[in-house]
DNA sequence: CATGACGAAAGTGCATGCACTTCACTGCTT
DNA sequence: AAGCAGTGAAGTGCATGCACTTTCGTCATG
């Protein structure tokens, strides 16, 4: 009943929102590894049939957030911590590109950006444990997109994400305090140091991050999705 | 009616089927960038129903070999230049990953299969054009898989593919020679020399690969889908 | 009390059908 | 001859339906 049909405003594309939702609901801890997503389940609780559900899924599968077995229920992915490691090497050389074509070349205005995202970090802090990260993450995200090198961004963009599952389901509940005088650093860094050093820096940063994560494990079963995703229908 | 219902044999997976023959089709310059892929017809020309067609091409799509736009059709992407520079500098930090993981741990088998690539692109010398193109891609896939990881073993492959599709598509003819002696080179220093100078020679090596192609760019329109796909059907 | 068989319920795999959009072509106007 | 509206054909977007597979609870049996 939600849905409407012929909806006149620009829906740019129901399945994207679909994967957006799910993105974000890994990113901050509301899904965990192993957490099933039956295609009816996603589809009813995003007023679209199981059609662009499963669409969606696929994407998602692609993107290694997702895990897809032939007749199964797909779930969320659940990475090892060899899968974790892996992915952190992997992001440390994406991102050490970012910086090196950032470094030098930043604008006030990106600057300040950049700095508004640590103080809502900042001001996160204390708030729902999920904005932290998606907050983190984020931070690195519109790092990236400020190479305005499309495909690089979207590389940057998938690792980020992996790497907040493989935080959220290997790490333990997240030292945020430390990730956020970092950032303040290497935006310091990037905008005036020589790119070797800067690169070097994002390199310690993202070492430090996935070192911080380690241990733990927990597991939760038996949720009810449809609750668990409501807050990430919208947007 | 070619389509048998309850294959009873091993099918695994008709979607992956469709991208692998595509994936084969880009790389191999018998699909050229901006060529439709309807979805009937690929269905037809696969022996399966759009659904699972239009399945392939959103997987193709999140790869970045194909360009889905709403209410249009599908086509064979076309990387700028930019898109090209970008995809090798991102080919460039990963293999040098692979590099960097292989150094001096491969064993003599592997050492042989590499060489037995090398020998295949040797003899593709003078065959069919694609060929070629699709031996020194494997050639980089099968190093990166040697690595045992399998998530960059992931990024490595659809990396491969975009440069391959932007050489097939901005690249002048390709002069093969080249590559195999340099492909050679690689094994050796693999094997023995320190990580680090193999890894400045992979960057080099694909540096040169880049570099050697520039200029160019031909079109190709109105092609008979069918008839393209068909060697590409089977396997 | 454990165990294994069975059957219903839940879920996936896929083709098909219909509404809507875009495309290509025709013939009309200037 | 150059544009341009109109119109069918081609193609996508998506929901639905049915066959098949897995899952899980139940009950009979050792």
């Amino acid at each position: 009943m939600t849905t409407r049909k012929t909806a006149s405003r620009s829906e740019g594309d129901r399945m994207s929102a679909i994967c957006h939702g799910i993105r974000r609901a890994i990113i901050e801890g509301a899904l965990f590894p192993g957490d099933r997503l039956p295609e009816d389940a996603l589809g009813e609780s995003f007023g679209v049939s199981r059609t662009i559900a499963r669409h969606a899924l696929g994407q998602l599968a692609a993107e290694g957030l997702v895990d897809l077995r032939r007749n199964r229920i797909a779930t969320v992915a659940a990475p090892t911590p060899a899968d974790a490691r892996d992915i952190f090497d992997i992001r440390v050389a994406l991102e050490r590109q970012v910086v090196g074509h950032l470094a030098g070349h930043l604008t006030d205005a990106q600057i300040r950006e950049l700095k508004d995202i640590v103080r809502q970090e900042h001001d996160a802090r204390d708030g729902p444990e999920g904005a932290s990260i998606r907050l983190a993450t984020e931070f690195h995200i519109r790092l990236a997109e400020m190479t305005g090198r499309p495909i690089l961004v979207r590389y940057v963009t998938e690792i980020c994400y992996r790497a907040g599952l493989s935080l959220s389901s290997l790490g333990r509940p997240h030292s945020s305090e430390c990730a956020i005088s970092e950032h303040l650093q290497l935006i310091d860094t990037i905008a005036k140091g020589p790119a070797d050093k800067a690169a070097q820096m994002m390199a310690d940063h993202l070492e430090a991050v996935a070192s911080r994560a380690l241990l733990g494990g927990q597991e939760a079963r038996g949720r009810d999705l449809v609750s668990i995703l409501a807050p990430y229908r919208g947007d």
